[in-house]
DNA sequence: GTTTTTGCAAACCATTTGCAGGGTC
DNA sequence: GACCCTGCAAATGGTTTGCAAAAAC
């Protein structure tokens, strides 16, 4: 959860109106500690009475998506999950306990699509990687028997 | 596309019912050469008017997935689509022009995990890498100019 | 003959869109 | 005042479910 209003901010500087409903979404998105689907915003908008619309919720978090202040995940139940990022490209490690992530910045893809490059003979583009676990509060707190689904080995 | 009828036989050792319907839609996805949604697949029943209902088909996939002959894939566009593959783990790079994919075995995990559990404290569990480029049949057909989107470096 | 599986239709859920009214700059 | 933004409601698109008939073992 951020502190400052950054997403305001940064609708502001790129142009696009400052309204009401878009600060509300905007406040319910950073008061936010995990991930959250875009219906759990709608969610509690109703309930906290925003007057803030279905689509407007959605229009609000597609456009932060674009400013690249929040990022689609994909569960992976193959739900849609946003989570609140910098605009700048890294990946997310989701806690599966409670939503919370945290983001990686050096994923090493390079040396891995050069070695995938040389043996597929695909040139390689954008990626994705998505990794879940537990955070440091959750295993904590869960106790050492607490593990995430098995990591396999390759 | 596989020769065999590996999705069938698979489906007889893990004690289905080898059905006319279920070995339908394993047809359709053998045939296909990249990745499918399985609205793809019950157009194409529907055309080929082979009988086979909507609900069937996507009761099939989700069978196949659960056997881990076919996996889910998240496009970048947030599509669901869905791809033949061995049921061991590993990671697919698929084409961006003609979605054509390769699978990849070794995706470095083990490498980033670690650096990711001293750096973050996350215990890392599940990930899933998708990569996506242009496969070498696109690659020489579309000339040099062609580019997949940017790879940022990281 | 009992258990699965199927097809159909209806239900569902998330997301998008059309549009008239309202707010912003 | 022109244009952007909003809410509502309806449309959409993908996916799931209930159920009676049909097929499999």
């Amino acid at each position: 959860m951020r502190t400052s209003d950054a997403l305001g901010t940064a609708l502001d500087r790129a142009g696009y109106a400052v309204t009401a409903p878009r600060r509300a979404v905007a406040d319910l998105v950073e008061q936010r500690d995990g991930h959250f689907t875009a219906l759990d915003l709608v969610t509690e908008a109703r309930r906290r009475r925003l007057g803030v619309g279905r689509a407007t919720v959605f229009r609000a978090i597609e456009l932060f998506e674009e400013l690249g202040l929040v990022e689609r995940l994909d569960l992976p139940t193959g739900e849609h999950a946003y989570v609140v990022c910098e605009p700048v490209h890294h990946h997310h490690v989701v806690c599966q306990r409670c939503g919370r992530d945290a983001e990686i910045e050096d994923c090493g893809i390079d040396a891995l699509a050069a070695s995938i490059e040389s043996n597929t003979g695909y040139l390689v583009g954008l990626h994705r990687i998505e990794l879940f676990g537990l955070c440091p509060a959750c295993l904590s707190q869960g106790g050492a028997s607490r593990r995430p689904t098995s990591r396999s080995s390759d």
